[in-house]
DNA sequence: CAAATCAATCGATAGACATCTAATTAGATG
DNA sequence: CATCTAATTAGATGTCTATCGATTGATTTG
């Protein structure tokens, strides 16, 4: 078992090995909520909420946007759906780590460990990573108002407008009566 | 959430959630071992492993078996997949617990918690439950040398020659030159 | 700017737990 | 039965961490 690997897995048991962590994903699985909501429904003070948030963002699982004083956390459904799928696979454990792509040195390069986008990049290509990462995190079939798409959009980077347009432009979401969904990749416009 | 379910869950995320644990899983999914052997391979003394194993044991995802003095530890592959199944569907979280069938009402009778088999037993129809139960603890497609079909029995009761060939008898293992392996479903003979 | 709100950080504490040594149990063997 | 081997149990210890109160920081509003 490749070293990396045990110590990722050793991560996420750890995070999840905790009642009142445990019980904060299944809360933040349902919609984003501000630390004082969540203290009110665990029964637990702030600091100690923020605290479990801390750990959790650490590892990639919660992103947060911030609106007036409030910050809202939400699950990062992506990263989740990646660890179970990490543990499932045991075969995986065992194979060799794959070669990196560019993408990944793209999406490395360019979004922090805890998903903030540090900035949008310049060129078209690299440009067509970071929005196809992006996309991953609407779910297929579902259809999202504006706000809560600038909602998804703000826990990775503070200029929604930008992006969500350049998501519309790629073509890899459709908008109509202000209503959005994500397209089927097939239809991109990628190059 | 269910509360039970997610009590389920936090146990096997605390079991999962220590490095030494952790490996002594991957080191099982490989073989059976002794107590020293993993003392050795793990770098800890023999009653820290001890321990490590009665918290894997409590929670079903080993069981023993004993050969003279030594005592020899195997992960329960099918409990270990159960696992990640639950975990795989958020779905099932939320949903109301499934009413319990009667087959897992005589699995309930006759094995233990840890998945010993209390008793074999009498009735024919019983029987048939604990015999595909058992059935499952074989990987299908592979072929077993006859020891360690016993060795798998074993784990669960001391009778591996009674159990065997009723497993024989059932149609739901198959012989030849003493090499042992699983039947489709659809070949049972069951009623 | 002042006051209010929401959250993060700091420092302290109590409880959980991983690990060890020492003692005990259980089985095998002469 | 005495002895040897393998493993578990008991007890002790040090480390980690979940939680809290107090403080500080950031943002909005009067």
């Amino acid at each position: 078992m490749p070293e990396s690997h045990l110590q990722a897995l050793l991560a996420f048991f750890k995070a999840m090995s905790n009642e009142s962590r445990l019980r904060l994903v299944g809360l933040l699985s349902e919609r984003e909520r501000s630390v004082q909501e969540l203290a009110e429904l665990l029964d637990l003070k702030e600091p100690t909420v923020s605290h479990h948030l801390a750990v959790l963002k650490e590892l990639g699982l919660v992103t947060v946007r911030a609106a007036g004083t409030t910050r809202w956390h939400a699950l990062d459904a992506q990263a989740l759906e990646a660890m179970n799928r990490a543990l499932l696979e045991p075969a995986a454990a065992l194979a060799p780590p794959a070669a990196e792509s560019w993408e990944d040195k793209v999406l490395a390069t360019f979004v922090e460990p805890d998903g903030t986008l540090k900035l949008i990049p310049a060129s078209r290509r690299k440009r067509t990573v970071i929005l196809k990462w992006l996309t991953a995190k609407f779910q297929d079939g579902r259809r999202y108002p504006e706000a809560e798409v600038n909602a998804t959009i703000q826990r990775h980077h503070w200029d929604s407008a930008t992006l969500r347009r350049e998501l519309i432009g790629a073509g890899m979401m459709a908008r109509h009566d202000n209503v959005y969904w994500r397209m089927p990749a097939a239809d991109w416009r990628l190059g």
